[in-house]
This record gives C-alpha cells, structure tokens and sequence, in this order.
DNA sequence: AAAATAGTGTCTATGAGACACTATAGT
DNA sequence: ACTATAGTGTCTCATAGACACTATTTT
C-alpha cells in the first residue's frame, strides 16, 4: 500500500469485512451454510462465513478466501449481494460488511459438512414473490436455527436477489450438477421462486433459450421413461 | 461505538468512502454531477462527489450527507449500487467505496450549479443494451472530460442498473417533475435505454401499470393539441 | 387552414398456458 | 401389462407492434 496520504490511518474508521452467504438446493430447498459461532456475541447461534478484508486483497478475493477456507470451494459462482453498513449491526464495533452470495451444486459440499459447527440450514422464505424481508433458518433435525447478526436479513437479500436474477439470467444451472434434466432445472427454478411453474412452458422458454446443450445421453434407474441429460452451454465468453 | 473489542483498531484497516452518482436528464440524455478536483491525485480532473464514511453514521447517512453538502439536495431517490473495492483503484491507500446511485429532476438542480468546478457531464454511453463498461463523460461546451479514480466506470455500472429497473420498477418517474405528460415519460425511457420506443405500446404500458393517476390538466403552449399530465401513483406504502 | 402531437380503435404476430396424445424406461 | 414421467402437437388467450383514423391546440 502506497502512503501518501500519511494521516489518514490516524483517525478511526470502520472496519471492513466481507460475508458470504452459500446457497445450495438439497430436496426442492434452498439451503446456506451457516457456522456455529464459538464467540460472544452470538455464542452458540449460527452466522453466515465471514471474515476482515486484509489491506492488500481485493473484496472478490476475501471472499474467495472465505470459501476455500470454510467450504474447500473454488470456482463458484460468486457474486457481490449487498453493503451493509448500520452502525449497530455488530455489537463490538463499528464493522460494515461486504456481503457475497454464492451458488453451488449440494454435490459438490457434501465432504466438508458433518460437523455440528457447521451446518447446512434449510432457508424458510416466510414472505412471497419479491417482498423481501429476513428469512427463518431450520437444521437438519428441522428445528429452528437462532441466527447471529443481521444474517437473517442478508440471507433474505440473497434470496431475493436470486428470485430477480433466475428469470433471465443463466444462474440455475449453477445449482445443479454438469448433466441435468430439464425436471432437475424446473425444480431448481420453482425452489428459488417459492412456486410451482407450468412444465411445458418452462420447457419451451428452457430449449428457446440457446444456453442448453443436448448431451445425446439419457438419465437412468428412474423407473420411467428417461429424460436426456443437457447441459449449460456458456454462450459466448465465459462469465468467470 | 462499544470497544468491546479493544484489539481491533490496532490494525491497519481499509479505509471506507461512498460516492454518489447522481443522474438526471437534460435535453433528452443522462447527465452526472461532477466535481473539478483541486487536489492530487488527478488534479484538474473530474470525479463524483465522495467523502469518507464516519464511525457514527450509516452508508445511506454518508450518501445523504454528501448530496446535500455537495448539490443542496434532500429527500431524492436514492439506492445502493455497488461496492468498488480493488486495492490499486486509490493511489494514496487503500479506500474501498460503497458507491450509490440518485435520481433527480433537472429542476432541482439549477441553482446548484454555476461554477466552473461543479458540472453537469452529458454521459456517452458506448455500448448497447445490458452490455456494460465505462462510460464517457462531455461537458457543457460537449469537449469530453477526464474522469478521475475507477469514476467512468462506477457511472457505467449505474447506467447499466437504471436500465435494467427502468423496465419494472417506478424509477423513471423520479427524474421528471410531480406532474409530466406521457411522452416526456417515455422519452425519459429513452434516454436511460439508448433506444427508441413504440408509442402505442408505452402508452398502454403505463397505463396498464396503475402507478399514473390522471390530473385531468392538459400542458400548454406547445403548439399542437395539449397532452394530459399525469403524477406519478405510489402504489401502497412510499417507498422512503 | 396547416402543422403537430394526443389519443382511440383494430388487426396481426408472438409467446404462455392448457390439454390431449404418444413414447419409453423400470417393475 | 402397469406406472410414471418424457416429449410432441395443437388450441386458446393475453400482450406488443403496426397502422389507420379522429381530436385539439397554436400559428
């Protein structure tokens, strides 16, 4: 870091973290990884991963960090949600936090859970379409998960974020694994949305849309006729 | 502030600004209030209106705080847009911004303006559609200006957000007047968009949306047949 | 009267929803 | 053969674009 604005650093100012919120969809649900804090404030509720920006790294970057250290992910879909900034949001002291948000496969998380530290939380969206609110949190037993922070409220903007962006954006696929059905995608579509959606409709808008590739192979052991497997065919640059 | 955590300060931390780029529309384009820096780094250059984040005071605050300091103005739309934060975009430190973005009436700009070191920049838009990158900036004279910081491309990453909300949410109402006629209204979708629009279609869009209640005044002085005005209808709550 | 835009009515093309029907795997 | 979902074809309805036509102001 350069220093040619040498009194700056003399003068509080906040501090600066990054969050990331980590979606996955397991049975028709959207899910987050939240981690079992250790510390007060909030000891023993779950949070959403986080951590302070170092001086040299860049927000993506913390945020890339986060992952590989809390999910052992790389190369996700990750993208910058929200700044959140209220003075009292943290009790300790005055921490503005980047939040991220981050879509993955449940395939791909499996390893790195088990841990009663860490969790993957079934989200509850108690408010419809794009309303937006905080959402409710529930563990693998169902019971409700107390949450620290304002990590319900940035979870609730992540969905909502998710809601305005699948309709036209190519972020389903990001839940999904290489090969899917087009059953496995509208599922997808109706977990993010909080809806049921018209099958041939959703097919026809699907293979209209040029990001899907016939893969020319089929699913199998359904016990029922099986669908082709497609996949997501980036359509010109990669976006990452 | 608490100090319940009394080692955090001792750390060299990133330093936290907001800039706000606050739009308008004069003569059928989008234009941006600018600031002539007197300072170095890019001194003589011009940059958006920025200030650093205060311990006490929320983002919105600062955000608040630099409209009426810089432009006299209170109670305008204003949103989020996003958080810039690469460790070489400030040569003296490293200072992350939470960037917002205000939408504004010309009118209540006038008297604001004057000097040769506050300037209204006509914004160039050198893509189409959603594409996005920076964008050009021309003074009143129409010679181009230099932008200094990562500025051009904060503006852009505003313009690209104006154009995709345009289209669903009641933003182009906030950069007309209380009462407007429907062709100013869609000549402000076109200005925002770069692109023209289908009159019959606008017309019973807007319509159709319910957020225009009908004044039962017509415009005068125009030299053809008078059109309605219309104000614009906040659907339920006010949203601010 | 001419010019210019406001505003209405109607036709057409497109896309979504609905539904009927055929296809193909496992059991 | 039965069941369940895949996938196709077609009809209808809603909406956007196109266009013709009438209305109302200033000059």
């Amino acid at each position: 870091m350069k220093d040619a604005a040498p009194g700056l650093d003399r003068f509080p100012h906040p501090h600066l973290a990054v969050d990331v919120v980590l979606l996955t969809i397991v049975e028709g649900a959207l899910h987050v990884l939240l981690l079992r804090r250790g510390e007060e404030p909030f000891r023993g509720a779950f949070v959403l991963p986080g951590t302070f920006v170092r001086v040299e790294e860049s927000l993506e970057a913390a945020a890339e960090r986060l992952l590989r250290e809390k999910a052992d992910l790389r190369d996700v879909f990750l993208e910058q949600l929200y700044t959140f900034g209220e003075p009292q949001r943290d009790p300790r002291a005055r921490i503005v936090s980047v939040a991220w948000y981050a879509l993955v496969p449940p395939q791909r998380l499996e390893e790195s859970l088990g841990g009663s530290d860490r969790v993957l939380a079934r989200i509850a969206v108690p408010w419809e379409g794009l309303t937006g609110g905080p959402v409710r949190m529930h563990g693998p037993d169902g019971a409700a998960l107390k949450v620290g922070f304002d990590h319900a409220a940035i979870t609730g903007v992540a969905v909502l974020r998710l809601r305005g962006k699948i309709d036209y954006a190519p972020v389903g696929f990001e839940l999904l694994p290489k090969d899917f059905t087009l059953l496995q995608l509208q599922q997808v579509h109706e977990a993010v949305l909080g809806t049921s959606l018209n099958k041939d409709s959703f097919r026809r808008r699907m293979l209209a849309s040029g990001r899907l590739r016939a893969t020319g192979r089929k699913e199998d052991g359904v016990g029922h006729r099986p669908a082709e497997l497609f996949r997501f065919q980036r359509d010109r640059a990669s976006r990452r």
